[in-house]
This record gives C-alpha cells, sequence and structure tokens, in this order.
DNA sequence: CTGAAAGCGCTTACAG
DNA sequence: CTGAAAGCGCTTACAG
C-alpha cells in the first residue's frame, strides 16, 4: 500500500524494460504471449494502476467526456447523467459535469471550462433555443431530431403521435395541450404530433404555462376545471412535470382522474409510477440514446488522430431517432361511459397495445 | 487556431526559460513584476491554456474530485450535483460523476474507479444503512450527523422538530409521519425531530412506505384516506416524494388539503412550489454544505502534500450540521376551524415566521 | 530575479 | 520479440 506501483517498478521486478511492460499491459505491441502473461501478473501482483495523467500527457487524451446540460436542476437530468455516465464508463471514458444554470452563455461557458479540463469531447443537452457552435472539439447534441446538428434524440414527434393516437382510441375528441416554451424543439415536436394525430378527428388547444406565469405569476392557477367544464376531456403534457401540476390542480378542483377527465405525460419522471392516479407517460430509451451519444463522440475522437478503423461511418438518420415508449397507466382511460376501445384495460394489467404503430408498448409497473 | 500554445512556445516567443514562464503563470515563483506581466500579456496573446495532465502529472494531483451517489436517479441528485458542480468549480476543481445505481457494492466500486480515474478526493452521499470505510483517499461524507464519520449534512433532525412545532401550532395535534426504510440515519433524524417536538403534545403514527409496498405491491395506496377519517389531521413526510404521494392520493379520496389535513414534506423538490396546493416542506441549504464538503475535501488534500497553510483547522461540530429552512406553503394549514395561530397567513404571501426558533423561515414563491 | 535540468508515468516510433 | 530513447507539458528544487 505504499505509493502506486508503476511500468518501471514492474519492469524493475521482471527485469525487462518499460517499453515491453507497456506492450504487455496495453495489448497492442507484440509482445511473446508468455512474457505478456508474467507481465500482467506482476502488475496485478503489485497492484498496479496505470497513471491516466501519464497516459493523458504522452496520448493527448483524456478520456475524460464533459456533460453539459442547460439546467442541472432538470429533473430529467438524473436520468441523462446515469445513462451517459454508464455509457461513458463502459467505453472507458470519465464523465466531468458541467452546469450551466439554464443561462445560455453559461452554457458556452460551461462547456468551455471542460474543455480547458481536458475533456476529449463533450455531450451537450442544450438549452432551449440554443445552437452549440464550433467549439474546436468534438460534441454530441442530443435535443430533438428537428435541432439542425442534432447528434441523437427521442423520437419526440411519434412520441406525441402515441399519445394522440392513445388518447383518441380512448374516445377524447378535445384535447388540451400543456407546455411550458414555445423556444422549445422537443416540446414543440411531441406537441407538433399529438396534434398530428387528432388532425381531422378532434379538436386541440394549446396552453403555455409559461406566457401564463408571466401574466399571473409562477405556480398560478391553468384555469384546468373551466376547460374540463367546457368540455375538454383529455390533458396531455408535454412533461410529466406539467401532468403533475394538471393532476393536483384537477383534482383540487374536484375533477376525478380519468373519471372526468385523463392526463398524459412525458418522460416518466421517478414519481410518475406512485402518485394517485399513476400517470400515462411516454418514456425515453436514455440508455440507447446515452450509447449512440457517446459511440457518436469516441468516433470522432478516433477519427480525430486518425485512430479510426475506417473513415467515419455515416450514420442514418433513423438511428438518430429513437423510439419513446407508452406506458400506460390510472391517468388516462375512457371517456365518461364509452367502453374501454379494444384490448385496452383500464388500470394496471399486463402489456397493452395503444396504436396501430407495430412499435413496443407497455404497461410497467414499478419494480421498486 | 492551430495546436494549443505551451509554457515553451511562450518561452520562445520571448526568448525566456519555460520555468519563468511556468513562474509567471502560477504566480508563486519571484519573477519580477514587469517580466512577469509580459509573460502574461503573450499567454493570453497565444491563447494559452495550461495543460492539466502535464500539471498533473508533475504535481500528482489532478484538481479533480469525484461525487457518488448512492442513487444518481434520486431526485435530489439535481440538486447536490449543482452544489457540489459550482463549489468544486469555484475551487479550481472538476466533478467526475459516478453512479452507484444504489446498489451498496456498486457504491464501492464506483468510489475505486473514480480514484483510478484520479481523483484527488472523492464527495460521498452514501446509500441509505452504508458505512464508507477507508478508500485511502480524502472523503468527505454528506449523509447525516448521525452518521459516524459524517463530514457535513443538513440538520435533519432540527427540520423534524421545526415541521412538528410548525404542525402543532396549526392545532395539529394527531400526526401520521411518512418514511420509507427504517435504515436510514437521514429519515430516522427527521421522524425523531417530528416526535419530538410532538412529545407530550400531540401523537404521532408512523407509516412506512416500504414495508407497505413490500407487502402490497410498488405504488400500492397507503391507506391514508382511513388514517384521515380516524381522526389524524396532518401528514408528514420526510421527503417530498412520499408527501406528493400523499397528497394525490387524498387529494383522490376527496380530501380536501389543507381544508381537512395538512401535508408537509422535505427537500423543496422542483416541483414542490407549483402542485396545488403547493407543499410546505424542509429545504437544505446544499450550497452551504457543498462548500463545506468541498473545503474539507480540499483541506485534506492539501494535508496529505503537506502544502497546508497550517495543520488542518478542526470544525467545530455545529459548522457540520447545517440549519434547514421551513418554506410555508398551501399544504399546510389550520385544523378545521381552529384560527390561524400567530402572524401566520394561510397562503402565499409575504414571509411568515413559524416557530419560535430564531431561525429564518420564509414563505417563497418560485422564480422561474 | 532568472535559467538549466531532472522528473512525473506513460506511449511510440525506431533499432536491434 | 524486446529495448533504448525521446517526448508529451508541466513543476520544482537548485544554481547562478
Amino acid at each position: 500500500m505504499a505509493s502506486r506501483a508503476n511500468l518501471s517498478d514492474i519492469a524493475k521486478a521482471l527485469g525487462v524494460s518499460v517499453a515491453t511492460v507497456s506492450n504487455a499491459m496495453s495489448g497492442k505491441g507484440r509482445v511473446s504471449q508468455e512474457l505478456g502473461r508474467t507481465i500482467r501478473e506482476k502488475a496485478k501482483e503489485l497492484g498496479y494502476v496505470p497513471s491516466l495523467a501519464g497516459r493523458a500527457l504522452s496520448t493527448g487524451r483524456s478520456h475524460v467526456l464533459g456533460l453539459v446540460l442547460a439546467d442541472i436542476a432538470h429533473p430529467l437530468f438524473p436520468q441523462f447523467a446515469q445513462a451517459i455516465e454508464h455509457a461513458a464508463s463502459e467505453a472507458g471514458y470519465g464523465v466531468l459535469i458541467g452546469d450551466s444554470r439554464g443561462d445560455v452563455e453559461a452554457q458556452t461557458r460551461a462547456i468551455n471550462r471542460l474543455i480547458e479540463r481536458g475533456a476529449d469531447g463533450i455531450v451537450v443537452v442544450p438549452r432551449h433555443g440554443t445552437r452549440i457552435g464550433d467549439i474546436g472539439r468534438p460534441v454530441a447534441v442530443i435535443d430533438s431530431a428537428s435541432t439542425p446538428g442534432n447528434t441523437v434524440a427521442a423520437d419526440h414527434w411519434n412520441g406525441g403521435l402515441e399519445i394522440g393516437r392513445h388518447l383518441l382510441e380512448l374516445g377524447h375528441r378535445s384535447v388540451a395541450i400543456i407546455g411550458l416554451h414555445s423556444d422549445s424543439n422537443v416540446q414543440n415536436d411531441r406537441i407538433g404530433g399529438i396534434r398530428e394525430a387528432f388532425a381531422g378527428r378532434g379538436e386541440t388547444r394549446l396552453i403555455w404555462i409559461g406566457e401564463m406565469e408571466r401574466s399571473h405569476g409562477s405556480g398560478c392557477p391553468l384555469g384546468l376545471v373551466r376547460l374540463a367544464e367546457e368540455g375538454v376531456t383529455a390533458f396531455a403534457a408535454v412533461s410529466d412535470l406539467h401532468a403533475l401540476r394538471a393532476i393536483t390542480e384537477l383534482q383540487q378542483g374536484g375533477i376525478s382522474i380519468p373519471g372526468d377527465v385523463s392526463v398524459t405525460g412525458f418522460d416518466d419522471l421517478i414519481w410518475a409510477g406512485v402518485i394517485a392516479p399513476s400517470l400515462t407517460t411516454m418514456r425515453m430509451d436514455m440508455e440507447r440514446i446515452a450509447e449512440i451519444a457517446i459511440a457518436d463522440l469516441i468516433s470522432q475522437i478516433e477519427q480525430e488522430d486518425g485512430r479510426a478503423t475506417s473513415p467515419r461511418p455515416p450514420v442514418s438518420p433513423d438511428q438518430r431517432s429513437i423510439p419513446m415508449e407508452l406506458i400506460i397507466r390510472q391517468s388516462s382511460g375512457p371517456v365518461l361511459g364509452l367502453p374501454a376501445a379494444g384490448a385496452m384495460t383500464p388500470v394496471l394489467a399486463g402489456p397493452a397495445s395503444s396504436s396501430t404503430e407495430p412499435r413496443r408498448s407497455t404497461t410497467r409497473e414499478g419494480s421498486d
């Protein structure tokens, strides 16, 4: 447990050169099978842990990636961070976090800080309405397919479509869509999808929370009870956060969910499955999104130093748009008195197909 | 924008030695005022950015800290991450994240991975009921004052006390405390505080969600409506997450909040201010906690290489227990018919003092 | 006040 | 298959 053993210690202990030890450890250089084994054994015996600093200095690669989110305080951050950390870790990279606290300028600063810290590349989940310019290093952007330069994202539009179809199947013909800002590509895509589903089959209206709060203050009532009285039977929020607000506001107003109206969200935030009623929502496949973002980033990095096995493979657009998963829970149900459509069972019970798409749609029960 | 300039480039450009440049940049070595200025100007001109890898290799310090959370997916993670990132960043350190996905073993592995990556020290927010052993590197533990070896934490017990007093002042005499696991120090402290407040002045009962779910499945009803009918007038959850569950369950059961019963939480999660009714809760001072944790960690690190200005200053226990802040919102109010006590105004309106403690207690309105 | 030199731990051509 | 050597960019005693 003295100071960490290094290549030189191993070399000395075995009477070989550090170059050979280095080659044996990396598995790159040709070292005889046997010497290789001996070296690796000795390394383990001495508790050798490679010095990333040494490696970084000689290769010019830190094997650290930066993760910058518009707002680290966003409740979706844990899912992102977990998935990115996992994917990066699998690929042998560490993840350095940067926070821009929702500020556009700070976003750029955060990115630069991470680069100065030696990050080989950056994963950015940009702030609404922000574009990431050239930062002189590889970047992977996770936003929305409709964002120019986007690397990979959930298929928000189709997610909206599925939510819309789900509500239509339940008999809903009048839905209020609840969003926050009109400058978010993600939200606009989700809204676009919902509207597309309802086009010609029902009416949609749009509520921007941001605007209402600008006039009436943060946390103001959204007037949903009135809408329900006027005949709106479904509230489709573009985020679970807003769906939560809708559910509590309606409940407080004495409106029953899903008896009187249905409510749906997006993102499957951690509490979505345990509130009453539990929330029907669309979930991103963060693991896959993270894997693709990281793979893309690493491919860019390898490209840079010509280490790449082949010229960077063009990634097809559909690989960059990841299907979302519909999670049907209690907050959405058939319109008052209407019998449930198709195979739909109203409550948590087994998988249920909810759209004509060949896409997997599952009812999930939380496991924790 | 060619490859980054280094110390040697600056030295050449100015006809001085790299040692001098290094000294000028670090401000440590004695370099004449003027030469110093010239060097720094040239550095700026060349767009010099120090190589952390080079520095790390020669100093043996990476200037990177690791942040390990029991469960990165916990909704409190954003607050932790943001505060830690900020404090570390201010101190010139980067933050590498590690995730143990709620698994105890994985927690140790995550810590080790970060250390192998060269982290100079680790901030750990440990999993319930876990103790962090010696990991051969400086550690700062953020858990609860009652955890042995804890570095700094919110004063959860007092937080519980304040919540308890707040409810007592409102006239409540029967409270149901809602927790998850009995092996969490944080939860136990919070519960202990609430009970202490009620001792001799009212009755408390305890609900462990974890146990109920083990028998009845995740997301099962907690039977709160029945409790309300039996005369419980307040539900004090040890986390906003559980408070949310309580609020929706009660609302769905037709019970009015705060008309019929009051509900309180802990942590002031992001949505606490915008649900209906908005949630009364206790908030940690994450910024301060993070600052202290980081300062402690850095002091340990400096101690290690004798760079410390003075022997490590003993930190008094009360500096390691950070007061929580009571945030009164709509979900808590006077017991049916009882006039509001003292200066208490029922709804969001200006600061209101809620306890006899000299501690600041504010009604907050969200600003975003 | 300034500089020459060694060293941090690794990798990578290049010889042998 | 193996080794000697240079170099990545910095810092740090030690001389001058």
